[in-house]
RNA sequence: GCUCCGAUAGUGUAGCACGGCCAAUCAUGCAGGACUCUCACUCCUGCGACUCGGGUUCGAAUCCCGAUCGGAGCACCA
């Protein structure tokens, strides 16, 4: 089985079911994953050079490392091979029209005038094509269906064009001038790889119907193919490849991992974890209905996996100094996980804490609250914040139904948050810094992937 | 315009090939409650669907026809 993308942009969270549903299918059935890419089209869809190495890693951070890489600007030579035989075969030809010309034709179920050239003469039209003979454009081979199919999308299809802008990639730069079209490409490839089963996107139903015509031409049996219907998230707008790379261009994003993009890296550098993703694309299934699904669904998986491992910090946004007199200053031992066993952090503290201004905005003077793991404090004074130390004991602050909010030290690291919604930007507990890379959990704000430390520290918001 | 797909709770999904075991599965979501030194976790309880209309049949989510709605293809894009 395979999954063939265009690296023209780095793999989409929508790229993943092709990913892992072939894998999965692979792994099930001991069969082999190639991962093909159909970098064919130097302008519309030009690739992008880093993306190739970006679907590699993407796959195997998914767990579906590929069992065999290919790329089809490598193979071009392939391609000519069987385009050759089919002009020979009569089953090709080159056709001069122009598009809007063609498609009139077409559409009337009217054969073009070079429809009928022999293989004889095809085949020096063939070769002049590949010898740069004719400009960008002007000749194009197409292969021979049935003209008067019901069907307008299955008459005569194009299997090569003439593109004189260079490939991305050094290897292959300006040694072609005729580049072949996706359904061409792709059977050849499907039958060369010798792929058994095809899954892949409901709109490549048709690329089928017209690939059975090369199949039979050439005496090779189609593979079994299964189409999955399109897949909208709620949370991702539209977004196509190029309006995000403009977008990131302009700045608007930070990049291609920014938090708000529906890109594997992205996700991936907010702390899901690839099982998550798998579990969320195993269990989608390959329906042909069309749907539109909630990140929630992911992030639910994601949690089960993150929640046992996460340690959890304090840290406040919108920080609030409040001062507390009556205590001496201590250090809190908070625990790093409220049922694993793993132990507790330390945490100096003087007379002063950090609050996040959300909780305040609650206080009145008078209010008695629980700075958790910490003790039980009155407020005295709103402006500025104040408040009188009254004891340690938990019991009595659960008897009094006090709130409980967390806290920061006044000392403590700053931290910022990037997350889909924006940015957070507070005061954390100094022992974050030794979870580079990992996922922990704020208290009362959600998971976040600690992404960079140092004189701040950077983190990535997984979810709630 | 022509052609091709699809339709089960808010969202996904199982069931449909071979009609009865479906008063319809599971997950997520939402609501209420218990637990908890987090708004996380855990545990209870509850909510909620076979698109519509015909037909075949003793019996239809499942088979047939039509309608409606949704999506896709008809590129010198992938």
């Amino acid at each position: 089985m395979r999954f063939a993308p265009n690296p023209n942009g780095p793999p989409t969270l929508g790229s993943t079911r092709g990913i892992i549903v072939n894998s999965e299918y692979v792994k099930k059935y001991e069969g082999k994953f190639i991962l093909r890419f159909d970098d064919t089209d130097t302008q519309t869809k030009r690739p992008m050079l880093e993306a190739y190495d970006w679907y590699i890693e993407d796959c195997n951070w998914l767990g579906a490392k590929p069992d065999e890489i290919i790329i089809a600007s490598d193979r071009i030579p392939l391609y000519y091979e069987q385009a050759r035989k089919l002009i020979e075969g009569g089953n090709a030809y080159v056709c001069f029209c122009e598009s809007e010309t063609f498609k009139k034709l077409k559409d009337a179920k009217e054969a073009c005038p070079h429809r009928d050239t022999s293989p004889q003469e095809n085949l020096e039209h063939w070769d002049k094509m590949l010898l740069g003979g004719y400009p960008e454009k002007s000749a194009v081979l197409r292969i021979k269906t049935d003209i008067m199919h019901k069907d307008p999308a299955l008459r005569d299809f194009g299997a090569f064009r003439i593109l004189k802008m260079p490939h991305p990639r050094q290897e292959v730069g300006d040694k072609y001038i005729v580049w072949p079209l996706l359904d061409f490409e792709g059977a050849i490839e499907d039958h060369l790889l010798g792929t058994t089963h095809i899954i892949r996107g409901k709109d490549l139903m048709d690329s089928e119907k017209r690939q059975t015509y090369i199949y039979k031409y050439l005496g090779w049996d189609y593979p079994i193919t299964t189409h999955w219907g399109r897949v909208k998230m709620h949370e991702f707008g539209k977004f196509s490849t190029s309006g995000l790379r403009r977008a990131i261009e302009e700045g608007e994003y930070d990049g291609w991992d920014d938090p708000r993009l529906p890109t594997v890296r992205a996700i991936r550098r907010r702390g899901i974890q690839p099982e998550a993703v798998r579990k969320f694309m195993i269990d989608m299934g390959v329906g042909e209905t069309d749907i539109s699904i909630s990140l929630d669904t992911l992030y639910a998986e994601n949690r089960k996996l993150v929640e046992p491992k996460a340690n959890r910090y304090f840290f406040v946004w919108d920080p609030v100094e409040l001062e507390v007199t009556g205590a001496d200053p201590c250090t809190a031992n908070p625990p790093l996980h409220p049922t694993e066993n793993r132990g507790c952090r330390e945490i100096d503290v003087s007379t002063k804490v950090l609050v996040c201004r959300e909780d305040v905005e609650k206080l009145t003077e008078g209010s008695k609250v629980r700075l958790k793991d910490l003790y039980n404090v009155e407020v005295t004074s709103m402006e500025p914040l104040q408040a009188n130390y009254l004891n340690d004991a938990i019991e009595s602050a659960k008897k009094e139904k006090m709130k409980i909010i967390h806290w920061a030290p006044v000392d403590g690291v700053p931290v910022k948050v990037l997350s889909p919604d924006g940015e957070f930007k507070g005061i954390g507990e100094k022992q974050i810094t030794a979870e580079l890379d990992k996922v922990v959990q704020f208290e009362r704000f959600g998971f976040c992937r600690i992404d960079s430390v140092g004189k701040e520290v950077v983190a990535y918001y997984t979810h709630k």
